[in-house]
DNA sequence: CTAAATTTGTGCTAAAGAACATAGTTTTCA
DNA sequence: TGAAAACTATGTTCTTTAGCACAAATTTAG
């Protein structure tokens, strides 16, 4: 009973919030060059060690970034929504990919390829600045969830995963189930932890009614005191 | 018997290495404007949460830049060395610092106040694309430290902070001693274990010859070996 | 120069979390 | 639709590493 999700394909001058900044003459330049990609659910989009290929901007779906650690570990680092981009650093930086975007769920990609993209981001100052914007907020974020991953108990790790969930693809229309269905090992690899460990922290939360779960549905029933979880690791 | 240091003090334009895509105006603009710093080791130079005020070009020195996680526990994310930047990250993102900046040794830092350098940046596009490209280096480096610090274990950490200190402060004319001294609280803070792990397993390397010690003076005996500790985790 | 404070070193204990095994359940897809 | 694969759940064991406590050594400061 896979609910059929008509999603209507909004136009990349819609989608790509950097739009405005661009003149007339880009505008022009990115409809005629852009690229369209459907990936399904699970499907590889990008991979680590990679030479990097195109700007991507997110119009529908949702994509996990990820780097593959040791034995078979992954780290998810970003998990990303329609209207986001990715697989622009390693352009920028001119190095391989550092990581792997991996569909959570069927997902439609424009592309700007890496030339194009660099040409306007030499010539446009606005939208060179709209990046370094982007990246001056991801670096933070990576910093935090460096000191996050390492130093907060599992519980503190879960807690503050089930609440970005929340934060980053908002509640269903009921105002508490999660609008993202993650499988154990998907949260297990945001939290950096063991998928049975995943499994039986999360089986903890329900004893203690802070969420309420019907297979990969969550429901989030005590938020305060999940924060307040996540808070103090 | 504290070693006199006489370092040189390099001009701005000749510590700070954007200097080559500023225009004329923008040079004499910033050297009427600059301001210059110095503080003794130990100092703080910037403290998280607080206001940026300036992009800060280190000079002279040696500095950490941390977050102060849970219970006392700080975790080192950057360590810089002249020629280097800080500081101008959460004037991009306009908001308050992520991390507070200490001098490990007596350092004198180059001052350029936040507003002229918003200028500069939205006027110059090589030099916000500078910018650019040193975030997207610095943004792969954070991922990579968080999935380094989470999956290795205790050796492999404190391994690969060894042979960070050696690739990025180099080696003393005896081409074995790494040329930084830090504290094994220090150590500890960068490789995210307590100090007596850091020491204990600094005995531990001493033992199998892949180090020797001083004080807190660091030989790199085997360097082969150490290696392969840091990449196994 | 001496007392106080900090840093380093070592041993012991406890807790957190990984690893593994196994079984039940759900999903996938041929 | 039915077999295989993937996912979820739970129990048990074992390793890693944090958390003390305390002593020795070194540094700092009055």
């Amino acid at each position: 009973m896979a609910k059929r999700q008509i999603s209507l394909l909004r136009s990349i001058e819609d989608v790509f919030t950097f739009w405005d900044v661009l003149t007339h003459d880009e505008r022009n330049f990115i409809q005629n060059s852009y690229t369209i990609h459907h990936y399904k659910k699970n499907e590889v989009i990008q991979c680590e060690g990679d030479e990097p290929t195109h700007l991507m901007i997110l119009a529908i779906g949702k994509v996990k970034v990820y780097k593959n650690g040791f034995g078979n570990r992954a780290q998810i680092v970003r998990m990303l929504k329609p209207g986001e981009h990715f697989g622009y650093r390693a352009i920028i930086a001119n190095e391989p990919n550092s990581t792997t975007v991996t569909a959570f769920e069927d997902s439609t990609v424009y592309m700007i390829s890496g030339e194009n993209f660099l040409s306007i981001l030499r010539h446009n100052n606005a939208f060179c600045y709209r990046f370094l914007e982007e990246l001056s907020f991801d670096l933070a974020e990576s910093d935090a969830r460096t000191v996050n991953l390492t130093q907060k108990h599992i519980r503190g790790r879960l807690a503050e995963s089930l609440l970005f969930l929340k934060d980053n693809y908002g509640l269903e229309e009921d105002g508490a189930t999660i609008s993202i269905y993650l499988s154990r090992e998907d949260l297990a690899n945001h939290s950096n932890m063991t998928t049975s460990n995943a499994i039986r922290t999360l089986a903890s939360f329900v004893n203690e009614s802070l969420i309420a779960m019907d297979g990969r549905k969550i429901k989030i029933i005590d938020e305060e005191k999940l924060r307040k979880i996540s808070k103090m690791g």
